[in-house]
DNA sequence: TAGGCCATCTGGTCCT
DNA sequence: AGGACCAGATGGCCTA
């Protein structure tokens, strides 16, 4: 291996980039090694997501990109999936196009790469907008997490009944009280009904 | 073991 | 052009 760059982005919110450059050794299995490395960093700093080198993207132009032999080593990459044409008797002037195919290529992979990481960042932006969320629904102690779809519905339906108690004028604490000795009150097709929030809010305590 | 939930990758579309 | 957003596909994990 000589000349490879990998520079490290350690954001604040525990995530990482990482992107590199350079010219690889033939023997290199880049991303055995790399994904090594980063499980090593992750284990010495806790600091690290468990993403893999995947983000590898080039900080280069195109034309100094040579992960030609990446490709072919690392499973991840699938530049030499079945049914590609990969073969040990592969003809020379053969695996000179294919390996030309794959420089070609590289830009696509590289800026794929990049989507991803920015799609896992998006994802685990949502992710904690969903933990913020999932703190403001009333649940029960004893409750096991709410999965997405619950924190959401049980958000709607909580937003509701704040509607309807602030619509009403009355006491919160005896308006859920109220709605808990009545039973349904509100109707809707919501998945979470008013008996399912009035018996979580029952357990809040009203100052 | 089936079903639910989730993370991730991916390609398409929209927006700046 | 590049990034954000979205939805479909896929595979892993967990639980009833």
């Amino acid at each position: 291996m000589e000349d490879i760059g990998l520079l490290l982005d350690f954001d604040p919110d525990g995530s990482t980039d990482f992107a590199c450059w350079g010219q690889m050794d033939q023997n290199f299995h880049f991303q055995t090694q790399l994904d090594s490395f980063l499980m090593d960093c992750q284990a010495a700093s806790g600091q690290l997501s468990p993403w893999s080198s995947f983000g590898c993207q080039s900080v280069f132009s195109d034309t100094q990109l040579t992960f030609t032999d990446l490709d072919v080593q690392s499973p991840g990459l699938g530049a030499c999936a079945e049914g590609d044409g990969c073969s040990a008797d592969e003809p020379l002037e053969a695996a000179k196009r294919r390996t030309r195919s794959l420089v070609v290529h590289q830009p696509y992979k590289v800026q794929r790469h990049a989507a991803n990481i920015r799609e896992r960042k998006r994802m685990l932006s949502i992710n904690s907008a969903f933990e913020e969320l999932r703190c403001h629904v009333p649940t029960f102690p004893y409750e096991k997490r709410l999965s997405k779809i619950d924190t959401l519905r049980l958000a709607i339906a909580y937003i509701a009944l704040l509607r309807e108690i602030l619509m009403s004028g009355s006491d919160p604490k005896s308006y859920v009280d109220e709605c808990m000795k009545s039973g349904y009150k509100n109707q809707s097709n919501a998945i979470w009904n008013t008996r399912d929030l009035t018996a979580r809010l029952s357990w809040i305590k009203w100052d």
